[in-house]
DNA sequence: TTTGTATATTGCAATATTACGATAAAAATC
DNA sequence: GATTTTTATCGTAATATTGCAATATACAAA
């Protein structure tokens, strides 16, 4: 089939999934340390840092934002984006909480 | 196409971004939490805990497992899995990495 | 040895993702 | 206004993912 059955599942999960899979992608995840190298947001010239052509770029760009995880905004007739921080805090408390729960845990 | 150019990006990104991969299907993150919800391992059931069908499920135990996210052991005719802690700890060590560069950013 | 239980594998259909060329849109510059 | 620069969108091809029925495998118990 190969659409996800999301409904199954609660809000949390599907929210959590939706921001790792936005990161499952190696050239999303060199955008988002691209996007952290500088000490203010980037603006433009994203294409040129990555081995991708032009649209791939562009595509990805718009996952992340999908996922809430870069914002951007228009400066000119370059883009300036920036990292979300609220949502990698989310992804932190998220896994926090599952390896404070590992602790506990004996495993066989 | 379909195939990620994985060639072009380091190992580090390759890597971050298989595990992010992983847990970027909603069944999975259930799988994970089902999975530190007992003080043990858990041995069996897996299947009626999920909204899937077997095989289904059996898949996303697969993806897990190749992403190194869990463990398997044969306990008779039923398998125990756990959690690796450290895969969890090498997804909090990346993404407070980050955070940390966040804090002294501004965004426009 | 047969039966039952738990998990894996195979094969397939439906859909999603990745990547890119061509083209469009929007703003700055000449 | 024409040109350049930057980003987005469209269309499309190749491949991956999701999900399940059918079947296989492996072990336990009767």
């Amino acid at each position: 089939m190969g659409a996800t059955k999301t409904e199954h599942f609660t809000d949390k999960q599907n929210e959590i999934a939706l921001l790792t899979k936005a990161l499952g992608h190696p050239a999303r995840i060199a955008i988002v340390e691209y996007l952290i190298s500088a000490n203010n947001c980037i603006c433009g010239d994203i294409v040129n840092e990555l081995p991708l052509a032009q649209p791939t770029v562009s595509q990805h760009l718009k996952e992340l934002k999908n996922a809430d995880l870069i914002k951007g905004t228009i400066e000119g007739n370059a883009i300036c984006y920036c990292i979300n921080e609220k949502s990698i805090e989310k992804i932190i408390d998220y896994f926090l909480k599952i390896a404070t729960k590992l602790k506990n845990k004996q495993c066989c």
